[in-house]
DNA sequence: AATTATACATACGAAAGTGAATGTATTCCA
DNA sequence: TGGAATACATTCACTTTCGTATGTATAATT
């Protein structure tokens, strides 16, 4: 049974990204062989070398494949609809956390790019696209903290840009240590929202001596 | 030529984790071969069988090797002799900065273990490796976020456990950016104590309206 | 209806890597 | 000073993995 329906080829294409995703997530990326991946698909290796053209390919389809959930969530941070900025930055971190809770494609992908991938040879330029979204989230960030600060929102005396990286900094260790202390038992963390609050809200200008 | 005298032989051991090190670094840990190793080392695997176990042996001498870098800093940090615990936390995130910057051997050896390895298997263990040390930084962060509160140091208001959480976060974020951002590049950076200084400035209490 | 392109499965050859077994020249120790 | 342990080097047998080449049944095309 060869020549399938396009539907169907699709098909086959999808599940060959699960079953590396659910390979690369359990084995390790290096150590997941393509024959592997097959057995979980339940295909040969010919399927695979059919739709890819190699591990380093199918890891690359593997990653754009949750640009389907991130981007909506980006898109909130990029659109000025909350009369508050902090707000904005506020949310977008709720969002990203309850997509990665509720998501575990999502999840998954990000655990395997963070601690079973080894960013070297033909892996190195994946890593050229883990750090644009994080210089992207910089920029809008910048952004946002100087529109809070023309607003009067931010706290007088802070520096938005400095404001910025210390956000970019606490996203990006909140997320792996969220992924790395929680290991496979990924159940509900409340603790990481507190702090969330914590964050933002200590970038507010104190509303008890508030002008309006 | 067998048969080493003592010292020649702790010699050829340091000298086969060292070529570990560059070698991890250049291939990544799955990537590399013991073969490749012994010809870094300018031994056979013969050599590397002797002295250690597997590869994953190998990794932990590595890793144990910064261990002597890193304890310096990290008894500042549980030394409770600076008046103001605030002051603690912002010389010992200065103190790593530092260490990282001027010692390629803890660079390296981080960068192996964030971009460069695969934390499955026999090398899931390591994981834990990682986690206990920022477990052990936040409880120190807790209680010297508590005791800046009771000396009146931090702004009053803020929770010192979520302030503990926060810094975490933001410490586990520069050093992840900081790499990954540099890559091989690894020139000084103002930007990220900058950073750091207006992180711990803003949990600091405002001395402009200060009781003494 | 015949042909062609597709979507795989199967088979092949080569390379690389591993752990263990074995060989061997020293150094240490008595 | 001679035997035993040491610190490797060398060799071996085995497994895994890769890329490609080739086979083939079926859908699409004309």
């Amino acid at each position: 049974m060869v020549r399938k329906t396009k539907a169907e080829t699709e098909q086959t294409r999808v599940e060959i990204i699960d079953a590396a995703r659910r390979a690369f997530h359990k084995f390790g990326v290096s150590r997941t062989s393509l024959e592997k991946v097959a057995q979980m698909a339940g295909v040969t290796r010919g399927a695979i070398y059919w739709h890819f053209d190699n591990k380093a390919m199918l890891f690359n389809a593997l990653r754009d494949q949750i640009q389907t959930y991130l981007s909506p969530i980006d898109a909130g941070l990029t659109s000025d609809e909350a009369p508050d900025p902090l707000d904005t930055i506020e949310k977008f971190l709720y969002g990203f956390i309850d997509a990665m809770e509720n998501n575990p494609l999502l999840r998954q992908t990000f655990e395997i790019m963070m601690w079973r991938c080894e960013y070297v040879n033909e892996f190195a330029s994946v890593l050229y696209e883990i750090v644009r979204p994080r210089h992207d989230f910089l920029s809008e960030l910048k952004v946002i903290y100087a529109r809070a600060a023309d607003r009067g929102f931010l706290r007088p005396t802070l520096d938005p840009e400095a404001m910025a990286y210390d956000t970019l900094s606490f996203t990006t260790g909140i997320i792996h240590n969220w992924l790395i202390a929680l290991g496979s038992a990924h159940e509900h963390c409340p603790q990481i929202r507190a702090s969330i609050r914590s964050h933002v809200a200590l970038r507010r200008r104190d509303t008890i001596s508030g002008t309006d």
